[in-house]
DNA sequence: CGCGACGTTGATTTGCCTCAACGATTGTGG
DNA sequence: CCACAATCGTTGAGGCAAATCAACGTCGCG
């Protein structure tokens, strides 16, 4: 899912410093495609998702981001190139922004920055693996209930045809496999 | 892909500094299942998969790694738990192995380390967003168009079946593809 | 109260997997 | 140097999970 990393102590202060806090009504644009990422931004309240929109009118979302979530798209703030993903607001939420540069001057004047940033990373980079194996192995009744598990917030929260989405599946799918976890209550609540 | 990170100046000194090289033979395995990682390697010359083994036989390809890319396991390495990812030479192969220590104290006593870690990091990141992003959109034809032009020397160089693999396709499934793909030379070479 | 979005259910289609058999290539040991 | 085995890619037939198309009930909201 999104990059987790809930900063804390003295760290926590430093990004408050240099952060703006921004409310977003439900349905609310944080970021869309074709801009240059100019912020990353840390839900403090609220939840949001990402998606990209394809040329025929499709929807992926590629990842939820509730409390203490980041939000971000780091690498096309680097290379300054167009994201092609959007960020929206499920729910009525608060973010704090803080800008692309402000993040660079702290990763390279506070070691343990640059240090925590990439432990993100690598949850993140861990969490797409498990993802692309589960799309390899499995099927959309096992991803549903691995959903489930992992992320058991953003399952209450999140509507169903948004969880359709981020599983790579049809929205009549996961209805289908709902129904029939319903029927037959399958082991591991 | 790997992480790609070709490191230059004098932090490839550093890196070579703590580095030990490593042969391996056609085949020879580099980690295995069920192992603490200790070490990341960084590819001299030669050609790696990475590749995880379901309890039913089936193996799934996650990445290749060749000259000058970054094989390693950093979430079960920093999180001190067994790896289920396999590193295999596909090639006669020369690695550089730096110890997961050494790899921190690098980290924790130069700057510049963390930071261009973290770039890797996010360019993963990133590469497996295209991969999920692909997966969702995409039939297997358009997605194997993908990873010729995204990974030619890949491409040139790994066996039909193991690019199936990558592409969580059956080997028949790709044949066939690349079958309709001759008959039918696709626009975009 | 009526409209639109959402979830559900059914019928049909389809892309890919599975199983199976067959040349071609590699490489290995006699 | 050659026979043999093993692996790899190809091709065909059949099946299945999920997509697509379509219709309907329900709920929340203006």
């Amino acid at each position: 899912m999104g990059a987790r990393h809930p900063l804390s102590d003295e760290h926590a202060a430093l990004v408050r410093s240099v952060a703006k806090p921004l409310k977003l009504a439900r349905g609310q644009l944080l970021q869309r495609a074709g801009e240059i990422p100019e912020h990353s931004s840390f839900v403090v309240q609220g939840l949001l998702r990402a998606y990209v929109l394809e040329e025929d009118g499709r929807e992926h979302i590629l990842r939820f981001a509730a409390e203490g979530w980041w939000l971000g798209d780091p690498e096309h703030a680097h290379t300054r190139t167009p994201t092609s993903t959007f960020f929206e607001a499920i729910e009525p939420s608060l973010v704090l922004r803080i800008s692309h540069r402000d993040h660079e001057r702290m990763m390279e004047s506070i070691p343990g920055h640059a240090i925590a940033y990439a432990r993100g990373l690598q949850r993140l980079a861990a969490a797409r693996e498990r993802w692309i194996l589960g799309s390899m192995s499995g099927t959309a009744e096992q991803r549903y209930r691995e959903f489930l598990g992992a992320y058991p917030t953003f399952a209450a929260r999140v509507p169903q045809r948004m969880i359709a989405s981020y599983l790579g599946v049809a929205p009549e799918t996961l209805s289908r496999v709902r129904r029939q976890l319903a029927d037959r209550p399958g082991r591991r609540a």
